[in-house]
DNA sequence: ATTTCAATACGAAAAGTTTCGTAAAACTTT
DNA sequence: AAAGTTTTACGAAACTTTTCGTATTGAAAT
């Protein structure tokens, strides 16, 4: 029988995203250099050829000019996060953002600069909706 | 050679979390109203099964002594959206709870009753802390 | 130029997820 | 109790993700 055709998330898998993670902190880097930062903990053929995917797939750009070529995510970190909140949002939290974010701050709390950020966010979002 | 062993989550898949979420808004249900609550889109055996490894690996508890026995989330929503969140927390962001909340609540926004809900928790975080 | 060592490519095994067909079991209806 | 229908079990295929061995390529050193 014919198998129904799977959706394809798009989002970085979890390795991949520890992948991007070392990226994001530090900036265009080597598989090498990636290995290290990830503690050599799996192969260093592991972290290329995740990586050589995630180029394939548009994660990643790569300069290879130069020898050791460098990747570097095509992305921004906030906005990959905020991508894959919006999936966590759908599919946890069924769209309401706002049990995300009580469940978020009542868990793990947020610093003091944090909750300033919060309570300005807030305002403006009340001001806007008048 | 020998594989590093995998880690497993625990946490529910994406198909698992459908199941739960209607278990969630429907209390006890049997395979055929779950299916149905889906849009029957999968075959129900499809279902059935997930049903079932979801039972072995202790998300979901059966109640077998009537026909179309019952199946029901040992979790419950909160308490799973809070371990998924965690998750996602450290992968994605960090750890760093402050960003998370930014980003859910710039993209999405909240109603007014859930704003005033997060800076009743926010205030309750401040004096905690002294 | 040859050896040597690091970097890259390639292919495939292993593990995990999703999907369903088929068959057996249990219940209903006749 | 036989036949029909619904429910449940079982097994495996298709697909995805993770992992690495081996081979090749490229640069550096002799």
């Amino acid at each position: 029988m014919a198998r129904r055709p799977r959706r394809s998330s798009g989002h970085p898998t979890d390795a991949e995203l520890e992948i991007l993670q070392v990226l994001w902190d530090r900036g265009p880097s080597t598989v090498r250099e990636v290995h290290e930062a990830l503690g050599g903990e799996s192969a260093n053929t592991t972290v290329l050829k995740f990586m050589q995917i995630m180029t394939e797939k548009g994660l990643l750009r790569r300069d290879s000019t130069q020898r050791p070529q460098r990747f570097e995510p095509i992305s921004s970190r906030a906005d990959t996060q905020r991508k894959i909140l919006d999936g966590v949002m759908e599919r946890v939290f069924r769209g309401s953002p706002g049990n995300l974010v009580l469940q978020a701050l009542s868990t793990k709390g947020a610093s003091a600069e944090e909750r300033r950020r919060i309570r300005e966010l807030l305002d403006r979002l009340e001001s806007e909706e008048g």
